[in-house]
DNA sequence: CGATATGATTTCGACTCGAAACTATATGGT
DNA sequence: ACCATATAGTTTCGAGTCGAAATCATATCG
């Protein structure tokens, strides 16, 4: 299965390096108010996610961890004014989350922005081998867990494209542009899926 | 610097997709005594390095975290059979932990063996891509944090190759064919390091 | 209208994490 | 030999994560 005299291929091993780079990748480097991980992630997620997908639950969902958690880590970006709560006007029990100003400022010291420097600084052939490997990656994973899976809207089943933007299937409303790029957890991936 | 009409290749996609793949790789699927993150880790670490980075401080240079956090985890993998703690001796301030039996065979669920399959499903291209790409990524980070780099020995600058093993400078020890795939924290990249 | 499902929050205990204080052993300079 | 300093490791503290379970409120289905 693997080269042995090559260990460096080894599945094993390159699948802890992947989790090793995305570890070290989160680490802080002495920012003055920083957050902690599960914090940062939060925060890129309001930030990415389009906006049927900005609620608690959805984001419990894209950690693959409990709503109830997923609920304390929302409730201390809140308290620190990063994300604004607004009441969904359709469903009395949904809450729907936006990212402040002072939210959009703090992403700006995102510690992610080393690994997306060091991702920009690869020969063009090589980003886009892991456009092509991440996502069927992240796929499987998900595939193997029973977990949901997130992507974004413009390779989703639902989505259709129209002139100058699409419409989902999924939520029934149509799309803006900008909006076929942001995540969604009710994603459900097109074509190749077997 | 990224295709507009192609937004998934965009540095600060895939970085949040690495990261999100490796985040949820470690995930658990209901095993019944399992780990914490960090507890699968140290494990994983101490199964995979040389004996000279078998220590606590070795394991939080590995993890970017400090001393104290290392030593509690550690203690809770010795205190359930995991690891075994031998003192140095060379060294008496110095510890060294081994994986035990029980250790051994709590590995054999690792939760990141459901990446390792997807990997070792990836053609033999991508696979190889990956093996390019990932220690590249490692490096340019730890370099751009100040952070100690990781690196099996038979990549560092610090290793001979000799007769059916080798040798390292940095230790002053001959590493058995075995050893020079294992995970060494006083690594040094060999030749293009600038 | 009642049973059940769903969205969200709270509480609990175990654990992580960083920082700081602390112990013990090495090492270097005088 | 002696003292200063560096290094290896541990402990303690407070904030936060995490999963599980309990709790509310609102939808939805029969």
């Amino acid at each position: 299965m693997s080269d042995p005299a090559n260990p460096q291929a080894a599945p094993g091993t390159l699948a802890e390096l992947l989790v090793h780079v995305g570890r070290s990748a989160r680490g802080d480097d002495g920012a003055p108010a920083r957050l902690t991980d599960a914090q940062w992630t939060a925060l890129r997620f309001f930030a990415r996610a389009i906006r049927a997908s900005r609620t608690p639950s959805a984001f419990a969902s894209f950690q693959a961890t409990t709503r109830g958690t997923a609920s304390q880590t929302i409730k201390t970006l809140e308290a620190r004014g990063l994300l604004e709560r607004r009441r969904s006007e359709s469903d009395g029990r949904s809450v729907r989350f936006e990212v402040t100003q002072a939210g959009r400022a703090m992403l700006e010291a995102d510690p992610l922005r080393h690994l997306m420097a060091a991702i920009a600084h690869l020969p063009e052939a090589d980003r886009a081998a892991l456009a092509r490997i991440l996502p069927d990656l992240s796929a499987q994973i998900a595939g193997a867990r029973g977990a949901a899976q997130v992507g974004t809207c413009g390779n989703c089943d639902h989505y259709e494209g129209r002139g100058g933007g699409g419409y989902c299937a999924c939520v029934a409303q149509s799309l803006a542009p900008f909006e076929i790029g942001q995540l969604c957890t009710r994603f459900s991936p097109r074509a190749a899926a077997e």
